[in-house]
DNA sequence: TTTATTCGGGAACAATCATTCCCTATTATG
DNA sequence: CATAATAGGGAATGATTGTTCCCGAATAAA
């Protein structure tokens, strides 16, 4: 089951919402119709699965990517590198579900609204953390603020997504060394 | 026509292009089923149509924000300033639909593709215009990457619009003034 | 072995979709 | 004045949508 919610996750990445059909779930999900609407009530719970799958997948990506740098700033420069790689090639073009969720049904969606949220949230809330992190380690100036800073860098990475979809190329070393001036 | 194609623009930002009736598009255009078919050759040429109305009235907007500044440097204070404030509030709510043509359409629809990658294109190479522009008025360090602060500048605005779709407040003042430093 | 029970599959359904067609005013043309 | 042309309105249409219902096979229980 768990597979096939994956198989979910990338049709519902790459067509969004409402461009995905139960026809198109179905046959990513090598499943009947009457057996989907067993497992799920509805095409709307299948969503909030997958979106519950896939946010707890990146959510593991970004922190594996952070735990790799030795102080608070290399964590950063790790998550926005990720950020950037995750943004690109064949995984950019499938696109992020939490952006696309924001997009296409936040407006209208209170549950898929408040999820959205939730998780950017939680993003913005790991990024200050690290900075916190780094500003006790001494790898980032005090002078930091770190709540505004990570509130940019959300927009930097949400928008990451957004410019990856379009198929504009991101060169990591080059955006992440830039983007590095705002924790001086 | 113009007011009609206006009230095209609204809806398609606020529901997207799938989920946009022709029913959603007669009853805010205050036009029969059959005037839009006249007018339009199907639901794809008044998107398109709407699309390029939409960047039209926004690269005005801009524009017009950055021609407040006295130099480079804060003529891009003011673009961003501009950003933040059409991403809040009932205008952040209604959505982007450069952004929203991206995440929802550009992967399956080569036409709107090509709009949203060149519309993104003009907008980075406006603001790395900005940047050297404050670098010939000496307002913007020389030894500032334009073309890298330009992507990166370009992945904020975007990335605004996310959060800004989510409902995340804004701080226009901070958030700029964090950003600011990637001039320097 | 016989009988329940579960599970996946797919046909059937009503609703909604984008689109076409035709009718009726209104304006322009002779 | 008569008539051609245009523009707008809305019912009809066929395709597609999400959902339900029921069937058949496989497994468990008796």
């Amino acid at each position: 089951m768990d597979t096939a919610l994956d198989r979910a996750v990338r049709v519902f990445r790459e067509r969004g919402y409402h461009a995905t059909s139960i026809g198109d779930l179905t046959a990513a999900m090598r499943l009947a119709t009457g057996s989907v609407y067993k497992a799920f009530r509805d095409k709307h719970a299948v969503f909030l699965a997958a979106f519950e799958r896939y946010t707890a997948l990146r959510q593991e990506q970004t922190r594996s990517a952070a735990a790799r740098g030795a102080n608070g700033r290399e964590q950063i420069r790790n998550v926005l590198l990720s950020y950037v790689e995750h943004s690109q090639g064949v995984e950019g073009r499938r696109g992020c579900l939490v952006v696309g969720s924001a997009v296409e049904l936040s407006a209208h969606d209170a549950m898929v609204a408040a999820r959205v949220s939730t998780q950017l949230a939680t993003n913005e809330n790991f990024i200050a953390g690290l900075i916190r992190d780094g500003q006790a380690d001494g790898s980032i100036p005090r002078h930091v603020a770190a709540d505004d800073t990570a509130r940019l860098m959300l927009c930097i990475t949400q928008g990451m997504r957004v410019v990856g979809k379009a198929r504009l190329p991101l060169d990591g070393i080059r955006l992440v060394g830039v983007a590095m001036k705002l924790l001086a």
